[in-house]
DNA sequence: GGTAAATATTAGCCTTGACTAAATTTGTCC
DNA sequence: GGACAAATTTAGTCAAGGCTAATATTTACC
């Protein structure tokens, strides 16, 4: 029994879920897992047994899975990989934004550990990915700049910098793109308002330029 | 039916094999390619059979399979994508050439054309990987300059020059660079003879160091 | 040219990971 | 507190790809 590149797709997003709830230590519905992975429930209850026999989770039959502290480490792991090698696409490559999210969704399973610490290097242990969001370092650490983020000032008063992008999609990351935002640009009031709010949802800025 | 990283094996196991027989339209036996792949012959004949339900490859029962000219064309991508990525592992990341082989043949499953492409020009469109061997180009083609080396000087009458190693495994490349022999090396007639006769038989030479 | 050895394929089974349909548990509403 | 709706798991099936054991073909030797 060991790493397969469904499993760690599975662990992914119980860990993604997970912390769109309160934490690591929050309970995942087998059918949330289903719907963001694409498959259908049953199919997800199998694999969340698989992960509890790993020791990367734990199951509790009719209310969901969360991570073990071991699953939660292998998680950050991948996104690790994940954030680093979209920068190395989008700063190295040129790849737009909107463009990385797939590929690095099949590079961030190459399995390397010296891979992983060199590519780090060679892109100067970044701290951020080309969509705002932390990339946790190599003792699995996250220094999470977006707590100093709001999800929208109220009532869009003064101007603010774009910091991170909540949703990583090919759709809504061109449509941003279209409207000139990405990160750290200063957006005024009068261009937040002429956003689609559905577009606004997903944006995490900072109001005072000056703050990291 | 379509592309899967065990299929992809296979065929670059028949391309590989074939070319070093004849030339890509070279018969290759089924058992041979299960050595290569490390598993067993009936694995391959099913495989081998999918191939051709695909059009990669033609299957004659206790005769052996070949490449058909999409088959040759797919193979041909997987070896660009490899030897880039070995390329890069070395050149920009460091990385010894004994180490790369396991690794860019994790990645050269990455499905991305315009990936191949980005990553080509990145590193300046170049010609050879750090074994040595050609690197196809995006229309396929191989300049195949191992064509103006010969395999050993017969006697070891005068210095040569490096220019590719025909085994690329972990092992051999290690004991080599051990010998302080790497691509681009002049070797001495009594460096020549110091060199185990193993590894002088992975060498291809230029005799005359002004060779391309 | 017949028979033995070597090589390849077929047959049948296993595991992974997906699916549908059926059964079970949970939660909610009166 | 009971009944129904929603969510979840269980049961049973399927495809991909691997394996072993048995069969079939080719090759080679006398």
């Amino acid at each position: 029994m060991a790493r397969s590149t469904n499993r760690e797709d599975h662990l992914k997003a119980l860990y993604s879920l997970g912390e769109e709830r309160g934490g690591y230590d929050a309970w995942v519905s087998t059918n949330e897992m289903a719907v963001a992975l694409g498959v259908k429930a049953p199919s997800v209850t199998n694999m969340v047994q698989v992960l509890q026999e790993l020791g990367w989770a734990e199951h509790r039959p009719y209310r969901g899975a969360r991570l073990t502290p071991l699953g939660r480490e292998l998680a950050v792991g991948l996104v690790r990989k994940h954030r680093l090698w979209e920068t190395f696409l989008v700063e190295q490559l040129g790849f737009g934004w909107e463009q990385v999210h797939d590929i690095a969704e099949q590079m961030e399973h190459i399995d390397c550990p010296e891979l992983v610490d060199r590519l780090d290097a060679f892109l100067g242990r970044p701290k951020v990915d080309p969509h705002g969001d932390p990339i946790p370092d190599a003792a699995g650490n996250i220094e999470d700049n977006r707590e100093l983020t709001v999800p929208l000032p109220e009532g869009f008063g003064h101007p603010v910098v774009v910091k991170a992008v909540l949703d990583d999609s090919h759709d809504t990351l061109s449509a941003l793109d279209a409207h000139g935002v990405s990160i750290g640009v200063s957006l005024s009031p009068e261009a937040l308002r002429a956003l689609p709010a559905t577009l606004r949802d997903v944006l995490l800025v900072s109001q005072n330029p000056s703050q990291t």
